[in-house]
DNA sequence: TATGCTATGATTAGCTA
DNA sequence: CTAGCTAATCATAGCAT
């Protein structure tokens, strides 16, 4: 009845990098349990957004996010405004304006256009059926079903996008001023003919 | 000799939203300030990288990261393209569709916009030198050297931006390929028909 | 590496100031 | 909104599985 099974109890310890490896190990994993949980607590409690990423030892991702961790990322980054310009910015130049959250997204997007470029493995498949300058234009007697079907999908997507794009030019140089948008020409993706410099796109 | 000058101490509470909007901020106040600790001494006992962001019930931000926050997001999202892509995103398109993040920030950008919008104060003068259709060509003798400054300006940013939208639009959907709009069939954006002066920049 | 146990250490709900 | 206070609840360090 030595019962030295006593004292086994929570010890205070110091906040300071662990030594040992093993203990470290144990250590992330629980702290990495309760810190989601109360990250995810919080977030229900309060009804707030919440964004957390926690890298392990072992360089694995762990995420949580309300409603998601991209949702919060973005908006996060757009609170915290770059040094940028845009559009008609200088119309604004002489009192700062939240166009920033404009340009933070526009940045965005264009790092979101270069993480894409690097994944050009992906690019495989669309070799195959660009082999010509219009893919989207003609191989489709070279492709199975599977391949049609993929193929069909990227025209759709490709399409709004295209449209989203285009909205997005027109809206932002033309459509909340008295800028005429056929100044600028590039308001209109498919239009018929007059289209402008050539190799604008 | 009750005492009962005390609080009864804690008491357990559901995880649900909280109704009473003082309570919400007041345990949002101390979860807050918790979590943060706790986030700290995760990435301080084990040394790993955390990124916590946390929007208050009033709009306000609060965040959290080691080495730093914009660090771990970097990582995150480099780690994590699935998320927030655009260019040649029709060749995923089979996994999953990230359209809605796209959408979500044109959503963004036109809301942007629309605050914008709201401010048009600002534009009388771009009025002033907008009476002619060319706005940007011509004015130019009508200005004092204020406002000459401030169309340089405005020629700069906007040249920058277009520049960088067509070569956004150019990368991402031909690839210095030759476009033909009329495949795509979507001419509700509202087609002026012309194009303004070729060779613009 | 994760999970269970248990005695503590740490956090926090309800109040008060 | 920030800051104690107290006591009850929760989290977790050290072990064992």
């Amino acid at each position: 009845m030595s019962s030295e099974r006593k004292g086994r109890g929570r010890k205070k310890i110091e906040i300071k990098k662990m030594s040992n490896e093993i203990h470290l190990q144990v250590t992330f994993s629980k702290r990495r349990n309760g810190l989601f949980k109360k990250a995810s607590e919080l977030s229900t409690l309060c009804g707030v957004d919440v964004a957390l990423i926690v890298f392990s030892p072992g360089e694995k991702v762990f995420s949580f996010g309300h409603p998601n961790v991209d949702a919060v990322i973005d908006r996060y980054l757009s609170l915290v405004p770059p040094q940028n310009n845009s559009t008609m910015q200088f119309i604004e130049a002489q009192r700062s304006a939240n166009m920033r959250e404009l340009n933070a997204q526009l940045t965005q997007l264009n790092i979101a256009l270069d993480i894409e470029k690097k994944r050009s493995d992906e690019l495989n498949l669309m070799l195959k059926m660009n082999h010509a300058h219009h893919w989207w234009a003609c191989p489709i007697e070279g492709m199975n079903k599977a391949e049609l079907e993929i193929f069909k999908k990227a025209l759709e997507d490709m399409k709004i996008l295209v449209a989203l794009h285009a909205q997005m030019l027109e809206t932002q140089f033309f459509q909340n001023s008295m800028l005429q948008p056929h100044l600028f020409g590039f308001n209109n993706m498919g239009d018929q003919g007059g289209y402008g410099p050539p190799g604008f796109f």
